[in-house]
DNA sequence: ATTTGTGCAAATCCTTTGCAGATAA
DNA sequence: TTATCTGCAAAGGATTTGCACAAAT
């Protein structure tokens, strides 16, 4: 899979930042925030500025091509380039976060849509707890 | 059900700012953002500041009173006093917020929290879409 | 050549916090 | 009484934006 690969005929400009964000987040599966997402980039482009890659994750966010979470835990929004339905876990001591995967999702989607009446174009499922290493901690 | 049936034996002092968040939480559901709430609690009481709003928002949360919820459409937390487990429709365009019942959570949570070896104690489903009203709109 | 993207820095928006006075228990 | 809460205003932190220059097609 090379990072090319984003649409048939592509419909955006490929810059050198661009392609380094979709590079980035498609070898790792932590959920970084934009903070994070700056770090890694700026190692491959140190003159690389944060507006930019603000401006890029909302602009892959738009077009589908990343997903943007915002886990209750702490409030930033988390970037994630696997966008195939999945729900994600996280812990409240930690802050870990871990894919849950599911069979059917679709089946979900749409019986929800049709009791609803809505149409729907994404489910999203997140569940809060404590992850196995903060259990064994006495004091959690 | 009256407004002071919090919890059996009160854990913490119940002023007149803290009433008026609570029965107002409770008397709709359509998940208010902070500075929604502010709003309709101004109205029972004009001298209440924004930073009450917060600090007892965060308080009943922390206590699991309300549940805080971060609805990617906009990044404003969004408050709700039905704490049972219980799904979330948005719609894209007009950002109604709709709830969904669930037969069984308990089932779905066992199941994950097992399969992964963690222990669950919140699960939040959100579907992100199109509402049957938007839906008729012909520029959607 | 022209359109779109970038870096920089300032602005914006939501949320949190320090403090002195007020209030519930 | 006294520990906790409030209003106010200022601070904090994440995200967005205006602008002049740079780069992609």
């Amino acid at each position: 899979m090379t990072s090319q690969q984003v649409q048939q005929p592509l419909l955006f400009r490929m810059t050198k930042q661009r392609q380094v964000i979709i590079d980035m987040l498609r070898s790792r599966r932590d959920h970084p925030t934009a903070e994070e997402v700056y770090m890694a980039v700026k190692k491959k482009l140190p003159a690389v500025s944060l507006g930019t890659i603000y401006r890029n994750l909302a602009f892959l966010r738009d077009r589908g091509i990343i997903d943007e979470y915002t886990f209750g835990v702490d409030k930033r929004a988390r970037y994630d380039a696997f966008v195939e339905t999945h729900g994600h876990f996280t812990c409240k001591v930690c802050g870990t976060v871990r894919d849950i995967e599911f069979k059917r999702p679709d089946l979900f989607i749409t019986a929800c849509g049709k009791s609803l009446n809505h149409e729907i174009h994404k489910l999203q499922i997140l569940c809060t707890g404590l992850c196995r290493n903060c259990m064994k901690s006495p004091n959690n």
